[in-house]
DNA sequence: CTAGAAAGTGAAATCGTTCTCTCTTTTTAA
DNA sequence: TTAAAAAGAGAGAACGATTTCACTTTCTAG
């Protein structure tokens, strides 16, 4: 049944039906008699022809580089909640860590079929650049600053800073850092720079090859902890860029005699399930990714309604969690008990 | 720029360049003329045109009941793999373990923006009988059978044999039972049967008492560990439907001195990362979430082309991981080392 | 009492396609 | 050579809404 058919029913004309779901000048009787007739008929407009004659899809599209990655997941129920309490539908495109398909998903967006974009942010090239600055449409990049675009990041400097600290200030003199690649700002640069913040503070100096470079998965992690430990047996402490890194760091302990967190205390950022059940629980950097994923769909949903909302960079703070893996607790201590 | 101008640009009528972008007669000439013009141009038909005037939207909504678990992350990846690679979009939504937002997200689907529908399984209820029912649309059904309905399902049942019967192979004969509701056809009552029948198989009766059941978490599962071990302490061996209850379950033994194998044997279904790097990793069956979900996607698009196919139930297998929680393995030894 | 504003109304244009229908031209088969 | 079939072309009617515009009626203020 379409708005015509619907509108002889009713008794009403076109107008009127399109006003009743709109909002305008419309007579209590007309309200009446069409509520009347939905009710009668459970009509409802087409979505697909208000799309074509609005220009509005009431779409947004969500880029992601990996879902099955806790952090990922959850800011994107973050999203969902608030595009969903607001009428938005979710377009999920994952990118699978790779550049060429995230710009390829942007690129789609010149065929416009989405009001707005959520971009989570791994690494960003010139191409991104271009194909973001050609975009018409509203754009939030979520988990990293990015200079003339709106979006929400996580104090990652911060955060780095905090882990290494507390274990800088347990009396550790020899850190080592297990990080990412430096051309993800969030992950890579800032919680590489907060590392060196803490070290800085304390004092203590960064010797080179003290430091390397993993991929964004715990067998990394592992293999990574195995090279820089036989490179630097003396090693007390270790700062993590990810949970999943700090998980294989463990397990490399845990298979070859290092104690934890006697021999080499470890901290990471993320505060995974997986880091808070692991070996020996693993003190951690909690982010806000929930609430992270909703202010992102908030400002989009902003910028939507005002598109001359100005850009704004909004950064959560960050919660350090101790646990057994730098003393704070034994790895028997009930985790969810009262 | 629209269908009108363009044509006129290129000098062709509208019906020519439809013609060449969805197949029809038209002449080499023509078609050069038309792929030049597209060329300098840019121009591509829009999007929301097209869905309004064919009725079909190319895209598919993906309901799923939790998006932070491994298991679901998975099966989303794989159906993203497939819609992907065959231009359809994908619509999601999350509705976080609720019944209704479930029914909600279903009923969405009678105003018809999407071509189908892939419904991760958890509790049906009858009010989703009558809306499926009442569904013109295509419908997978991921992880659980369900008559009438195309769907992928694991094989749950004979996962759980494989884990419960792993333990009574290695002489244990008070076997102990954490599962979740029956309400969850897979996860539930599948599972279950799964565990009576290899202790039918052994000949091992199964005392009441020594079942509990929990949600869908490690809290969840720590707790009814704790319940069923005080009320059943000579429990030497447990099976759990998932390893977040496994997970739970270990966490609980870590910190009353239960020690895993020796006191009590655990295995799981999933396979998950976590369950992989705990404690004391987890026996558990991998079940192949990515590969349910390309597979669920396929049948999907298979459906889309020819809405005569009929409802079909594919079951995938299933492979037992045999780890240090039922002694098959040292805790320390290298998971990833070669 | 009246002018002007506000509220209420429906016809018709418009959004950008696809696709049927009619017609012409070319190819094929007998 | 010719009839039938196939290929190619374009006009114009949908698809199902929103929104402008011109108009009428009802308030409100002075």
């Amino acid at each position: 049944m379409n708005i015509t058919e619907f509108a002889a029913y009713a008794g009403v004309s076109k107008a009127a039906v399109s006003r009743y779901f709109n909002g305008g000048y419309l007579s209590e009787e007309k309200r009446a008699r069409i509520a009347a007739a939905v009710e009668a008929t459970g009509y409802h407009p087409s979505l697909q022809a208000q799309m074509l004659r609005t220009r509005r899809t009431r779409q947004v599209l969500v880029i992601l580089p990996k879902l099955s990655s806790e952090s990922c997941a959850r800011m994107v129920e973050g999203i969902s909640d608030v595009l969903d309490q607001n009428g938005y539908q979710l377009l999920l495109v994952n990118t699978a860590n790779d550049s060429s398909r995230e710009v390829a998903a942007l690129n789609l967006l010149q065929q416009n079929t989405v009001d707005g974009v959520i971009l989570i942010a791994t690494i960003f090239t010139p191409e991104h650049r271009t194909v973001l600055a050609s975009l018409r449409l509203p754009v939030i990049i979520l988990g990293q600053e990015y200079p003339g675009f709106c979006s929400v990041s996580h104090d990652d400097r911060g955060a780095a800073h905090a882990a290494t600290a507390h274990m800088l200030s347990k009396g550790r003199t020899a850190p080592g850092f297990l990080g990412v690649t430096m051309l993800d700002k969030a992950a890579g640069l800032d919680r590489r720079r907060g590392f060196e913040d803490a070290l800085r503070e304390a004092g203590v100096p960064l010797r080179p090859g003290r430091t390397s470079i993993a991929a964004f998965n715990m067998e990394s992690g592992y293999e990574q902890a195995s090279t820089l430990l036989e490179r630097e047996p003396s090693l007390d402490c270790l700062f993590c860029a990810t949970d999943s890194i700090a998980i294989g760091a463990l397990q490399y302990c845990r298979s070859h005699g290092i104690r934890v967190p006697e021999d080499l205390m470890i901290t990471a950022v993320g505060d995974s399930e997986a880091g808070r059940v692991a070996y020996v629980p693993i003190t951690s950097v909690q982010l806000h990714y929930r609430t992270a994923g909703q202010l992102a769909a908030e400002m989009l949903l902003e910028h939507l309604a005002d598109p001359h909302t100005k850009p704004e960079n909004r950064v959560l703070d960050y919660v350090l969690r101790p646990r057994a893996s730098t003393g704070d607790a034994s790895p028997e201590e009930d985790i969810w008990a009262e």
